[in-house]
DNA sequence: AAGTGATTTAATCACTTGGTTAAAATAATT
DNA sequence: AATTATTTTAACCAAGTGATTAAATCACTT
């Protein structure tokens, strides 16, 4: 059986996973080894692999969590009842937050993918469930209203996901360049999402472009 | 003495280099071994410590290379003599570009970057030089002059980078969570820095917010 | 208290890793 | 041709890799 999961202890398989979960994020998978996990999870090495089999089963089974808790996050924004403005704001701060309280999972994603884009595999479902969100619709009916700039649903997402993640993603880079603490960046990080949020409602439903 | 460098035949040490890097930009440097590189380069594994006298030595040389390339490419165009609004059209151009013949840069300098922020170091010189570009004292004058919204050029400048390079390293996923082949994918990234183009002159330059 | 099956451990395996060495092959210089 | 310097190689090393094993320990039932 296993140990009482109701304990302020969780559960080995589950100690292990968030261990793993964060010597991956910060180190990939090839920088990775099994030791790192067994120390940061205070196990014995072999444990591991007796709860998963394989280094390569834990990390695919933390990747597809990350990704399911990213895709779901954002569709469940796009399936909210609310005018496409609302919406897209309030999708620019979701991402914000997103990426506020995990910086390295962009980055964590977007190389894990680089190498191995079969790893999208079991949660590409999810992925392709976005474009048949609700926010697609509603672009379709704003531009035939003519209230945005005819664009795709593909294109705004892109914009708003780029902006959002690509602020976190170069953040090493930022914070060296420019001499910036942590305190530094997050104001920068702040205020720079309130110009791309503006940006982008500005653009999109600027009255003198839609038809 | 070296080897005939006027030959078709690159230089011993120059065909290591090209291999590592190709090497090392597709697998990263946790992910490359050695012997990967000296099989890519036609060689025996030992000649690579003969020539760089280490895999990190050699790693080090080519991530600077990579980081001068981009630097420069990014100073080169900042401090041309242009308008304001034919230079941010021509940086967008330029890193459009950047990209297309260089698709997997951004993730690795990045990814990289991310595992051991010192790797800078060396190059960060380079980077410090943009504050101090013509760019930046025209985006002061123009918005003295009212004619671009109140904003600083490291806003512009993350703007800019963050839409032209987040394109191609959300490239797996896009690819892959849209069906689109090679093909499909350059004409959705042609389309979307024409989108991507307009949308951050039109807000730049948008006279009523402009003072 | 003994038995049962799930959990955990130390020890170890076969293999890969980055790096070294000493000798052989090649080129350059005398 | 003899000598010296440079380039290349095969063989090897110590450390680290993911994974397995068999024995020990635990929680629980009888």
């Amino acid at each position: 059986m296993k140990k009482d999961m109701t304990d302020t202890v969780a559960s080995t398989e589950e100690r292990i996973k968030e261990a793993a979960r964060k010597v991956f994020l910060e180190k990939g998978f090839d920088g990775t080894t099994t030791r790192d996990i067994a120390q940061a999870a205070g196990i014995n090495s072999a444990l591991m692999n007796y709860y998963f089999r394989s280094k390569e089963k834990l990390f695919q089974s933390i990747f597809n969590d990350l990704c399911t808790m990213m895709f779901e996050g954002m569709l469940s924004i796009f399936n909210q009842p609310m005018t496409l403005k609302e919406k897209i704001s309030a999708f620019i701060d979701h991402e914000f937050q997103m990426m506020r309280s995990n910086p390295n999972m962009v980055n964590f994603i977007t190389n894990e993918l680089h190498r191995n884009p079969e790893r999208l595999f079991e949660t590409i479902g999810l992925a392709k469930k976005i474009p048949e969100s609700v926010f697609q619709k509603q672009v379709d009916e704003a531009i035939a209203e003519g209230l945005i700039v005819p664009i795709s649903a593909h294109h705004i997402l892109t914009m708003i996901i780029a902006n959002s993640q690509f602020l976190f993603l170069s953040k090493p880079l930022t914070m060296q360049s420019n001499g910036m603490d942590e305190a530094a960046f997050n104001e920068f990080a702040v205020q720079h999402m309130a110009y791309v949020k503006d940006m982008i409602c500005t653009y999109l439903f600027s009255p003198q472009k839609a038809t």
